[in-house]
DNA sequence: GCCGTTTTCGGCCCGACTGTTTTCAGTCG
């Protein structure tokens, strides 16, 4: 369903933790994370490789390589079976609460029994947990916060993973004779962060071929319903797929209704019972007489509502309809707009790709200028030291214009400590071309501290963008807490943009903040964050997200050409 | 299990934070 290499990454990550809890050698599992990460990470197909070309991956070694063949050849590893046999599924679930970790979810396993997480709510709630050594009070509360955020996703899959599904399922299908139009409509159209379900639209004469193709599809785990006019499956992964054909006359017509929102389809139909029709996902009719007006496209559809057409990740109705009908909706930013991405990494420290290859992949994008961002040495992890990033400035600027001209920015992204202070000294930062700024620890300072700290951030003038703002991870962790209206001012005040990162697991910003940051007059840069090539794709996240927000290539400094940007990031005139 | 030698073993990202302990294990980035 998704890349051979997701799949290959996803099982060896599931080995590593099948390790972890069963208490084995601590290496091992993470000699297993790593090559895992490497994989997914690998822009190559894997399923492409032998032995010897998946040992050419750094973390792949003899082992590693024998059982992705074997993994490749069969579908299956057998030493991974033989872990699942001893481990029930459920106790793996546990590990993505977060707080609780492979140690404790098997002391849960062993000691109560517990391999779900609804047995763990209820084993609390029973106060059974209360004489298990290592569990106390305060353990209990942290896990069923860990619970009550992990079902806050509500079964809802990341905006990445629905996509990679959706699109393999729209390329089969579209391959299917008499096959008119096939595409992804709902929320994924419209690039909502997670994802209920995909629905997939067909436009074709007869239905029954593209439903038997849909349940007959390799993916497909469970047929949920199965008829002439909807189709519907659960994938291996759980995800569920609705299918809808209908006849190419009505195209435009069914993806407007199948896109939604539910808010926006409500606000269109309105208005098109004030003009004497009916809206449906047939078409556009007199509601005398019942003669159809529009269908064939979106744009007919809207055109006779007196609409523009309104792209899909503005149909949440904020305004949208409002906005149209005066003629007033932005021009939102797009994938081509985007002249450079200004947040990524190297191997240098937690990136998987030498910078070489990263600027060479980057250029292949078409890309205009290009930023290196690896981490700064506070954190410590990363052991990034004051030589190391100076080697690296000499090896950016050998590259620079070398590809297709493609200019290069040497940066680095800076911790904000507690206080809102910075790794590196004043002068030393004035050495880089671009500085992000992020929060990687104390999330949870409190309110007027967390605020404080990135208004500090801000006020910084050589910290040019603040990333990952809010650090939430979706489904895993909330947002710091902060009064996000100060900091949206103090960026706007200092000319500090903020971040759209566009990692799946992030979208930092969110739709909503934006929206009110952009009240505040702030620049914002959408940037990829990534630590592979195949993470440089990401962009499309960010900027779906950015379009969420109403944003303009005006609002976006790297849609702007180097000179205008290197104004910008020259800040308060010093760099 | 991987890797790079000081080349077939011995290190491997390291430190902070939390909660449970009473000196430390587990988790996280």
């Amino acid at each position: 369903m998704v890349r051979p290499n997701e799949e290959v990454e996803a099982l060896l990550q599931e080995y590593a933790d099948l390790i972890a809890i069963t208490g084995g050698e601590a290496f091992k599992a993470r000699a297993y994370e790593k090559a895992a990460r490497a994989i997914g990470g690998h822009p190559a197909d894997v399923s492409h490789l032998d032995a010897a070309g998946l040992r050419k991956i750094p973390g792949v070694g003899r082992s590693i390589a024998e059982k992705v063949v074997e993994y490749v050849r069969t579908g299956r590893v057998a030493v991974v079976e033989e872990k699942r046999a001893l481990i029930p599924a459920g106790v793996r679930e546990l590990i993505a609460i977060p707080t609780l970790g492979p140690k404790r979810a098997m002391a849960l396993y062993e000691d109560l029994h517990i391999s779900s997480v609804d047995q763990l709510a209820d084993a609390i709630e029973a106060e059974k947990l209360r004489d298990l050594k290592g569990f106390g009070e305060r353990t209990e509360e942290n896990i069923l916060h860990g619970i009550a955020l992990l079902r806050q996703a509500g079964g809802r899959i990341p905006l990445s993973t629905a996509m990679e599904t959706a699109e393999e399922i729209v390329t089969g299908i579209s391959l299917i004779t008499g096959c008119e139009h096939c595409a992804y409509a709902g929320s994924l159209r419209r690039m909502r962060e997670t994802v209920g379900d995909i629905d997939i639209l067909v436009a074709a004469r007869r239905s029954a071929p593209f439903m038997d193709a849909l349940t007959e599809l390799p993916s497909t785990a469970e047929v949920v319903a199965h008829g002439t006019k909807k189709t519907s499956i659960r994938t291996v992964d759980g995800v569920q797929v609705d299918l809808r054909v209908v006849r190419p006359d009505a195209w435009g017509a069914g993806m407007q209704y199948f896109t939604g929102s539910k808010a926006h389809n409500i606000r269109t139909r309105t208005i098109a019972v004030h003009l004497g029709l009916k809206l449906s996902e047939y078409g556009l009719f007199e509601t005398e007489g019942g003669r159809r007006v529009a269908s064939r496209s979106e744009e007919e559809v809207y055109a006779r509502l007196g609409l523009p057409w309104i792209p899909p990740t503005l149909r949440e109705d904020r305004g949208e309809i409002e906005a149209g009908l005066r003629g007033e909706l932005p021009e939102v930013v797009t994938e081509r707009d985007i002249r450079g991405d200004l947040h990524t990494h190297t191997d240098l420290t937690d990136g998987l790709t030498p910078l070489e290859e990263m600027v060479a992949a980057a250029a292949a994008r078409g890309y205009a200028y290009y930023a290196v961002t690896d981490h700064a040495p506070n954190l410590s992890m990363e052991r990034m030291t004051d030589e190391k990033v100076l080697a690296q400035r000499e090896r950016v600027r050998s590259l620079d214009g070398k590809h297709h001209g493609m200019r290069l920015l040497h940066g680095t992204e800076l911790n904000i400590g507690p206080g809102g202070e910075v790794d590196w000294p004043d002068e030393f930062l004035r050495g880089f071309d671009i500085c992000v700024a992020a929060v990687h620890s104390h999330f949870t300072a409190g309110r007027a501290a967390t605020t404080r700290r990135l208004v500090r951030a801000c006020e910084n003038p050589q910290v040019n963008i603040i990333g990952h703002p809010t650090t939430r991870l979706l489904g895993k962790r909330p947002g710091i807490d902060a009064d996000l209206d100060e900091v949206f001012a103090a960026c706007a005040r200092t000319g500090t943009a903020l971040e759209i990162n566009a990692q799946p697991d992030r979208l930092d910003l969110g739709d909503e903040d934006i929206l009110r940051a952009r009240h505040h007059g702030v620049r914002f840069a959408v940037d990829t964050d990534a630590h592979s090539i195949p993470q440089l794709a990401y962009l499309r996240y960010g900027v779906g997200t950015a379009q969420r927000g109403w944003l303009t290539p005006d609002d976006v400094i790297n849609t702007w050409p180097l000179r205008r940007l290197r104004r910008f990031l020259a800040k308060d005139g010093r760099r």
